[in-house]
DNA sequence: GTGAAAGCGCTAACAT
DNA sequence: ATGTTAGCGCTTTCAC
């Protein structure tokens, strides 16, 4: 009942494990009648090589680790989904763990995964994360790391981020095209990365077309529960704020549930954007225009690099930084634009 | 740079393994002062146990495997979550992997772990599988089998379900006692229990009120591309239907859309109530009635039965079957209940 | 209280 | 073309 071993096989047949080993293996040396004794032998027996074993040998295991902040998360979801594609392709396996955006739970998260051997990280940050011992140790301990969407600019090595800058620009000119002129940008911690590069964007494209950037008009919202309070505050302004650049869908969709609760019409007077362009996007109503990451993509980018780093087939020898592009994806929440709809 | 080892600490210390060993492990033979002495050492040298060494040695691996259909997918990634959270806490290792409800990708995923040996398997069948031998092989490896939700019948084993008649009984009698008469059930195919097992539900809580059932209002409808050509086909039907209850929160959130497209005022005219409870039900418009799964709730009452058999802990020698109760979230796409509002 | 030796399943260097 | 031996890192008899 119990697996059966080289050994096993090697003991049936009258023959040496080794032989047994190199036979499994096509290894030239061994004639074919008896590679073909072996193989009828292992088959009928169903043998499995033993995986430990063998990562026991050559002390590398093909596991990969990746650390997101949430599971229940679409994006993130969708970034898995392509890191799995991936791996697997690729014949590695996949632990997977979440930070439930806690500092304390992603070291312990990063020690589970150095515990378990893994010959590498995909890492997106918690929120709450300010100090980056933990990534270090990872380095420390000769496995590689790449940080993806969220990165930890703390720590040099390498990345794979969406084009959050250019994403937010396009987006923002857009709602300015279509008639916007006091648009809220509702983003999240300044600590991270991908807010700020949004930021950027989004002040670039006022900049552009003259707009005076209004601090009012800036806000820490990427929760639900922070949309309930803020979004409802901001539209007590004065002016009136007539679009809503948000961090993510979910903020967005609520966005669109209390302005018209509040007696706003979206998108006619209240315009709303999004951004990743989930599922999400098609069920609110009217429809949510929103910025697509391409999360698929991003995993499989994100793993092939990875892997190509550890089997040392990544020819370049500094860090590597990879920008997958963003698409605004427009719906209904926001007005339209004349003749230059296909631009984007 | 790399990893010490047991005997690394050895010699340093002049000590034999099998002495590092015990001291590591509090064996009572070893003297206080040796153990602190190979303590102190081994927290100096950061010294960390080879998995993989134990691993072989025991020949068993402390890591448990996962198959879902989807990993986009808002109920599939809260139970993930619940497993995640008892695995964890449990110290045990995850392996999640997706079958893309392909029955083909389904046996793959059961290969590959049981190539990397786990313990224990969680299952929820893809939605195109009729073939049972890859499952009967976990078995017939010795490794543990316990499926949740979409559940094999095919295969005798531990089990945890979602109480799908209940919720929908219960779901479907609040829309008969809101006034609704014509009410359509949105399933999945015939071959899943999930499905049946609510449609079971539907029928006699029609049954119970004297209504008729016509199949006219019972469809295959349980992905968005059918709800596009389904839902538009139904609200043509003389009577027009006055309620849809439907398998999941996307179908039930496409039919919100479609029938307020059509015409129809959701929910006077049209009631809608859906089946997950996720996050899409707060940004539809209206908010969209739900039956609640308790997802991460499933997941951890999966995961721990899976980790009691497994090490032995499980009393009861057959098969075990769990079920989780579920909670109608009434919400505004459903008519309002005088005064039995708060039964449910 | 500590050490020596064997073995988990496999492979690779070194025989023959 | 095949067998012997040793060893990956660890634990566990069995000795002393």
């Amino acid at each position: 009942m119990a697996q059966i071993t080289l050994k096993d096989i090697a003991k049936a047949l009258n023959l040496s494990p080794s032989t047994v080993s190199r036979a499994m293996r096509d290894h030239p040396a061994i004639s074919k009648k008896t590679r073909k004794i072996v193989k009828d032998y292992a088959e009928a027996h169903k043998y499995k090589p033993n995986r430990l074993a063998l990562q026991l040998r050559t002390n590398k295991n093909n596991t990969i680790g990746v650390i997101v902040p949430e599971i229940v998360h679409y994006f993130f979801s969708t970034v898995l989904d392509g890191i799995q594609q991936e791996t697997e392709s690729e014949g590695y396996n996949l632990l997977i763990s979440h930070s439930n955006e806690d500092y304390e739970r992603e070291v312990k998260c990063v020690e589970t995964l150095l515990d378990a051997r893994v010959c590498g990280i995909l890492v997106s940050q918690s929120k709450t994360t300010v100090k980056y011992d933990h990534f270090q140790e990872i380095l420390d301990n000769n496995v590689h790391l790449l940080f993806f969407d969220r990165i930890c600019t703390g720590i040099n090595t390498d990345k794979v981020v969406v084009d959050d800058y250019a994403g937010a620009f396009t987006a923002v000119e857009y709602l300015i095209e279509s008639g916007c002129r006091n648009i809220a940008f509702l983003g999240s911690v300044p600590s991270m990365p991908i807010s700020n590069n949004r930021r950027m964007g989004y002040e670039d494209a006022l900049r552009k077309h003259k707009i005076a950037i209004d601090k009012k008009l800036i806000e820490v919202c990427d929760t639900v529960e922070l949309a309930k309070k803020v979004i409802p505050e901001m539209l007590k302004l004065d002016p009136v704020p007539d679009a809503f650049f948000c961090i993510n869908d979910e903020v967005a969709a609520y966005c669109i549930q209390i302005a018209k609760s509040l007696g706003f019409m979206v998108p006619e007077e209240v315009s709303v954007c999004g951004f990743t362009n989930s599922y999400i996007t098609e069920v609110t109503y009217p429809r949510l225009t929103s910025v697509d990451q391409y999360g698929v993509e991003m995993g499989k980018v994100a793993a092939r690099l990875l892997i190509n780093r550890i089997e040392g087939r990544e020819k370049k020898e500094g860090v590597v930084s990879r920008v997958i592009k963003t698409e605004l994806v427009v719906k209904e929440s926001t007005k339209p634009v004349q003749s230059i709809a296909q631009r984007y």
